[in-house]
DNA sequence: TTAATCTCTATTGATTTAGTAGGGTTACAC
DNA sequence: GTGTAACCCTACTAAATCAATAGAGATTAA
């Protein structure tokens, strides 16, 4: 199960990427169009802001706004900054590889043989998917496919 | 990412999968041979017990079979039992399902709707895989393709 | 200059995780 | 028929994580 942050993560995002170009939207709009508990979504916004997703501006008139394009925001990296590792298993991590304690001969663990084909397909998914894509208009895909 | 619960759950079926057929295999001998806490494996092989997985034998000479041959126990299902829901939104779960608190319209959630691919191609590895599969001699996957 | 807005750190209550503890029950071996 | 090696079951606990809340500080438009 992802967490309620991350989906909060994700909404938040679609708002902003629905937000007219360089209009930023305030931190209480978005709280009370999702339903997110305002000093909640504070945090949130602050961790993608530190990690490169949003910019914001202060002051009156302040907000955030999306630091790239929609549809260069996977839903992958989003989560891997809210949640952390996409990986099943520590040792299947591409960006907080760990030793599992209890496993010396990694390469002949039965476990991680099966979870590293859960973790490609899940992988597959997350950084095929953008924010774009989630706020795109049901039947887009098939449209785009015609195209 | 899984539990160790889960990950002991799994290696203790291994040990199980590859005993010799009809001998119990006891509590501290799988628990020595996986480096799994002793009481701990107690509680999950009681519990795997219970959901139908395996058997037990009590009294002296007593222990653990598998009830269901190996190549019948997917790893989905052990995780079910032993982590709970395999999908990453509550109201995504086959076994689980529940409303998400915050979401009105689900048919079309965006987030959803993007889950509802990860969630597939996960079942998809996890129950076309089994505790047969996992102690299978690495290349029986290539073997078997080319037979 | 003031009020609206984001920034940052700390705290908290609930839940989950990863065990430990400690009896109780059963059945083979002798 | 008794001892003891095995599983059975429930309760407890320490640590971590989750989902917020709290409150003071910094910035900027009007």
């Amino acid at each position: 199960m992802i967490t309620q942050k991350a989906k909060y993560a994700l909404r938040a995002l679609t708002v902003l990427a629905e937000a007219d170009d360089g209009e930023p939207v305030m931190i209480s709009d978005i709280a009370a169009q999702q339903k997110i508990p305002k000093k909640f979504l504070e945090q949130i916004l602050l961790d993608l802001k530190h990690q490169g997703i949003v910019v914001s501006r202060r002051g009156k008139q302040g907000g955030y706004l999306l630091l790239k394009p929609a549809d260069m925001i996977t839903f992958g990296e989003v989560l891997r900054i809210i949640d952390g590792p996409i990986a099943p298993l520590p040792c299947l991590s591409i960006t907080a590889y760990r030793k599992c304690d209890d496993c010396d001969d990694e390469q002949n663990c039965e476990i991680r043989h099966v979870f590293a084909k859960v973790a490609d397909a899940t992988r597959k998914v997350l950084f095929s998917t953008t924010i774009a894509d989630a706020v795109a208009p049901r039947g887009a895909e098939v449209t785009r496919m015609l195209a």
